[in-house]
DNA sequence: GCATTTAATAGATCGCAGTCTAACAATCAA
DNA sequence: TTGATTGTTAGACTGCGATCTATTAAATGC
């Protein structure tokens, strides 16, 4: 997958996790709106170009930033718990919005900045939403398979309505807890 | 509720009617993040000032032309169908879907600004946001009052799981058709 | 008329994301 | 060593939303 080339001075790998990492760093204390790229790249101690060089917009390079730092967590449903597809939705739930009390601000705003950027949609849509999506659908559908949930309901449709649900709460600033994620369980469930 | 004030010059009624239209106009033939303030008041025929003597920000000028052009249509339930609630959900979905076609990608675009600006949030989830919500819960309420829903429902996680479907969808370009709305008509009485 | 108050206007200014330029640095191939 | 290629740097520049300034205009009360 690599381009082949010979010669040029090879990207300095050391400006990119300063890069990352003053923005992640910055974006969680200070938020996304209030952290400007001037600061960003003074804390990173590099040259803007070298920024543009890597990611297209702010929004990109903190995508990325937030990417490597959260994708080990709050991404995997439960196995141990193969057997109640209730619980594992709900723990599943209860997983995601504890990640978003660390990072649903900035993950609010990328959602705003993929509306206002074609090119940025594609990317977050790709690396960070659709990924998701299928998870949910897959857990759905097995607990579809197993029984636990009529084989008259739309798994995708109901995963649309679960993953918008918490998108709705997120962008309204309402309360993301593990009692709604009970709530959406008993309803997905009803 | 209007202010007691002696003299002073008037303002200019035809201003605002001016940049409400101009801004509904190349906004709907633009795109929201094409349209320049600019453009905006070149078109109106008024100076800048005289914009932001009126609205804080390019957005609350947008959801107040938005706002004005479409709270007429799409806002009310169908009380002919006052006996089919499966049927009367239906329709008010199909019948904001239709109107999405026409400014779907403006709302986009006021959602993103209302995830960067606190106080444009709050106007928005107070003119647009909430009395949708509600409106939707009423709806679900009254279907279960008439046993047409399970009293065990949660009508307000009901609601929020249905607006969320669509946020989700108009947020991530999905598509918002009739037969969208039948299958969330269908999980919700499932 | 005259002082006061509020609007409208043109245009300068600010802050910030993103682009462009020109000089310099590090690598490869010959 | 030399040339080609690509990366880094500092800083100028652009575009745009929003603010600020100074001047002029339209209303009121005395």
């Amino acid at each position: 997958m690599s381009v082949k080339r010979s010669g040029g001075r090879p990207a300095n790998e050391e400006a990119s996790a300063a890069l990352k990492a003053a923005a992640l760093r910055l974006v969680r204390e200070t938020g996304y709106e209030k952290v400007s790229i001037a600061a960003i790249i003074a804390e990173a101690g590099v040259a803007r170009q070298t920024l543009y060089n890597r990611w297209d917009t702010k929004a990109d390079l903190i995508l990325e930033a937030i990417f490597e730092a959260t994708n080990s967590y709050a991404a995997e449903p439960d196995m141990d718990r193969a057997q109640d597809y209730r619980a594992q939705l709900e723990d599943f739930l209860i997983k995601v919005f504890e990640h978003l009390k660390l990072d649903g601000a900035t993950i609010r705003s990328l959602i705003a900045s993929s509306q206002q950027d074609a090119k940025f949609h594609a990317s977050f849509h790709a690396k960070f939403v659709l990924p998701r999506e299928q998870m949910m659908t897959l857990m759905l559908r097995r607990a579809q398979d197993h029984g636990a949930l009529s084989s008259a309901r739309n798994v995708e449709v109901l995963s649309t309505m679960i993953h918008g649900a918490f998108w709705y709460r997120l962008l309204n600033r309402g309360v993301l807890d593990a009692a709604f994620a009970k709530e959406i369980v008993a309803e997905t469930f009803a």
